[in-house]
DNA sequence: AATGAATGAGTATTCATTCAT
DNA sequence: GATGAATGAATACTCATTCAT
């Protein structure tokens, strides 16, 4: 019933609470074990206000994951240097990231979650393919500046999706012990080996920068 | 009400077909969408059988994820070169693991599927751990031998395991479209790259003999 | 809430939009079927206002029915000519009707809704029943002149009653295309060939003076 | 989830039941304060079963109304005497009428209640329509014979209609006292009165053969 | 082994109504 | 008067599991 309603001040906090509760719900148990019962009451409000703010129970989970897409991307965006080159940008990004799923732990583990319906995991799909093309547009500058192996950009790009999705999900399960800075340091060198040319300057695989 | 019970011949082929069945839909569309009555319809059996042959829906999806786990790593032992180098035989595991979720596509998808319960998902959680285990102990080789980097090697296992399994993800998925048998050499280099240490020689990492 | 509040000029606007929305919808989908939402959003006011106005949903359509029955009762008044005999006093009656209903349709339609609770039905009941009684009062009169057949006044007035109800529900929903007026005539004449006694002068029942 | 289950002889008896059970507490208090658990209940089964033999609420309704009005139509079909004419025949059908609906109080009240939802308006208003359709022809025959007034036979077939209908309404609500009987002879003598052209034989009119 | 019937706990969602501002 | 937020009782429907035959 949300849709676009007009919110007061009182309505947006109120339902950002519902939000935040239902992140952390979902987070702990997965989707199809929170009941929305379980939402409103962590938020310590009554069933039915929950469909005064969403449509369902679907709705909920699909606007924390684009929204937790949207910060996600921001904080990339903010921790990249544009005057960098490319390898070192994309350390830059895969450290982000790293922070990031550190800092919104129960937010991060929503985008690898199974959806609860088609729609939701179309969206979740979304993402995770934008997130590639980013990359793999990084990627390609990089193999036109002959920093990058000149391989399949997209390839290269899902692997290293995959190496940093793998890393912040073994983390979060408390898999790996060492501290989220240790880990992003970790992951950028990583990932930057992943995919670097032979030959490239020792200074930009070490990170000195970083 | 199944355990251990004693089958005919007839009786294993039919919980076979029920295992084949639910590991499709399994995969189709996941753990909670999948209804026992959708299992024992694709099976073409009535829906009191699969209590026959089954304690109850969750040990399907254990007695899968089991056996698959077991099929994989079978298939990786026999795809790795008990005389090899340790990098050889770590770009000889991650082909075999493409080429067999190319094979098993709906079994292998169900390793990283949301699981049903506590239970299940520790067991995944604990195959997953095994194979971490298992490339670790390849990879401490490989730094013994100064073929790998010198970082934490359980840490390099994640990342391998990382890649590996978002790369079948997305072969998976559709949105790789090269051939089981490309993508395989590809990974296999890949991986290889990631983890392999400075002026390792170049035979190595091209990896001819694959 | 509401009960004897005085109302302001805006006020008793409002309360007018809000009976206009109500009786449409009502009539378009059914009480049960229309939310008191729907209500206020076809007039434009927020939730809360409605039971400023009414006590609940049940007020409305017992004021409706109850005003609507008033204005039906007001319409017939008006069309009989006192001084006529009592055959044409039924005909004028029944030919107000469907010109009421013509005008009215929306509102007419309550009459044989499905009312809310047990308070409802009995108003609606005791609405008609006024209304039987009446045409019976009007029939026996017609028996003691001799124009109308000697049978239970009561019983006749039912099915003079069921007919007239019957066409305008017809015309209402779309399956008598004939126009209000013609209707109204062809009605009349049917009414009172019905319950004519035999060998009634022929004038009367062919309603000339219609 | 029913649609053509192959049912057992207890499955046909079971569901059976559950319809009737449903057609009386449907008439007792209409279909909106009706609850699948009180269905259930008086069928003294649990509530999972009322979905192993109903898709949904609305498909047991349905169900009801297209069986009773095939009763319905049969019971007309035997009180008809095919040789007979046509405004006799129009007599028998009533007074058949009347007495079905005298016979199955409960299951003619559905046919003019307010369904649930827009579908099963549609499937009572074709019965009604398919009725005064059957209706209208025997008119016309009427009117061809001489025996009927020359007037548009859809709109004496709904007079018809609204007459019996509203009789028998008044009958089942306890409003007319006399027995189904007398009211059969009472209805068929009203309508056929309704519909006689001018200078019928008496006999005709009297229905002495009824 | 196999079937179809039966059970009942569990949950999302609706909506009339009330309340604070 | 007017608004939007809040409440919570009520109910249809699902589905894993068990049972009688």
């Amino acid at each position: 019933m949300s849709s676009d309603r007009r919110l007061t001040a009182q309505g947006v906090e109120r339902k950002q609470q519902l939000l935040d509760s239902a992140a952390t719900l979902f987070a702990e148990r997965g989707f199809a074990d929170t009941r929305v019962i379980d939402i409103v009451a962590a938020a310590g409000v009554a069933k039915g206000l929950f469909y005064w703010y969403f449509e369902n129970k679907d709705a909920v989970f699909a606007e924390l994951v684009t929204s937790t897409r949207q910060s996600h991307r921001l904080a990339q965006r903010d921790a990249i240097d544009p005057a960098a080159d490319p390898l070192t940008q994309l350390r830059q990004g895969c450290e982000a990231s790293v922070r990031f799923m550190a800092d919104h732990a129960h937010l991060y583990a929503l985008l690898q979650a199974e959806g609860p319906d088609q729609r939701v995991s179309e969206l979740l799909r979304e993402g995770t393919q934008v997130h590639a093309t980013d990359t793999a547009a990084l990627l390609e500058r990089g193999i036109a500046e002959g920093l990058v192996r000149d391989e399949d950009p997209m390839l290269l790009a899902y692997g290293v999706l995959g190496s940093v999705t793998w890393f912040c999900h073994f983390h979060r399960t408390g898999r790996i012990t060492q501290s989220a800075e240790e880990l992003a340091t970790f992951v950028g060198r990583y990932v930057v080996r992943s995919v670097a040319a032979e030959g490239v300057d020792e200074s930009l695989l070490v990170g000195t920068a970083a």
